[in-house]
DNA sequence: ACGATGTGAGAACGATGATTCTCCACGTAA
DNA sequence: TTACGTGGAGAATCATCGTTCTCACATCGT
């Protein structure tokens, strides 16, 4: 196996147990059985275990923008702008019925590390920024006011953390809902 | 000391040491000696870590309900229904500013022990099932339809991690801003 | 073939944590 | 006073974890 494919295996690994039980109940020997690869190689490719939780948050962080933005753009390019905006959520609706959705990991890695590490806050940060910056361009480009980004940027992580704990995809949908109505009311505007 | 002070202790120091830090990174000889209770006494209270884990959002959870229904109740009392739902997102803005925010204490052991504790995830979903059923009764007294409540329980949840995450008390407001524009948009309903 | 290098499996190490145990001081009932 | 129960400080125990090390084995250039 060469290196590449290892760095692979092990990111994979990681994300899949680090997203589905937390970053601190994953010991490194779960990972190196999970991914196949050996503890030494793994300290190769990642000097230490935070070393690999960064690496975990940023991998996944520009997989779940892409994907994102993929599904919005389709939407945006077929429906108009604010069709795009009202995408994001049914986005959302899509990815809280995923088996074994847990809510956002990066919410739940600053809740689990935030205060002990500061890179992983600076990383959960920066995703949340990135996030909210999308928004920001989906509303300039659908021309309404910018506080409507935050508005909305709100209602998505409401329905990320609520459709977490209860386990249903619902408050994707009335996250919707109520984007549309902010929406219509800034229609006049 | 007596056994009911010594309770009240442990369970003020588990509190602001899981919060600050959560739940993993806080070793029961760091509660001992923030509490000032020999383990000894810890573990005849308490028979394991897990039940003080969940004692901790038990009482939480209690006092958090009190506080926020204090706010909105005298708020209510003075401006009427409509003012003691925006009530609640001001409540939001003072404990933001709180020193020490951290975010729900429910999402954040949802989020390190929701999938290896049953438990813990279940009273994270008692503690969001209350706060929903609250905003269902404050939507109801002030005459606006069922869905509107799901709706600001997705602004206020959204607000909490933001918050937490940015460190800004701001989304409070842009929730508030938001809540209006949604109970305005069911004036004429 | 042969030495050098790298690899995997898993043991070893050192730290930390949850939980229990030991030992001793102290107050108290007889 | 004395025997006793209680509680505290902290050592002991046992497990787990992050990280490193050992060692036997393969690979490969010469």
């Amino acid at each position: 196996m060469d290196l590449d494919t290892a760095r692979a295996r092990v990111l994979d690994a990681a994300e899949a147990l680090f997203y589905e039980r937390g970053v601190q109940a994953v010991g490194m020997d779960l990972i190196r059985s999970a991914s196949g690869v050996s503890l030494k190689r793994i300290y190769q490719l990642f000097p230490a275990k935070e070393q690999l939780v960064e690496e975990f948050l940023r991998v996944r962080d520009a997989r779940w923008r892409r994907r994102l933005a993929e599904h919005v753009t389709s939407a945006g390019d077929a429906h108009g702008p604010r069709e795009a905006i009202l995408a994001v959520f049914d986005w959302l609706h899509l990815w809280f019925d995923e088996p074994g959705y847990r809510g956002c990991a990066f919410i739940n890695a600053f809740g689990e590390l935030g205060t002990v590490s500061p890179s992983v806050a600076g990383i959960a940060r920066e995703h949340k920024e990135e996030f909210r910056r999308y928004f920001a361009g989906l509303v300039a480009a659908a021309d309404r006011p910018a506080p409507l980004a935050d508005q909305l940027l709100l209602l998505a992580e409401g329905a990320i953390t609520t459709s977490a704990i209860t386990g249903s995809a619902e408050p994707a949908r009335q996250a919707r809902d109520a984007a549309r109505t902010l929406l219509n009311a800034t229609e006049s505007a």
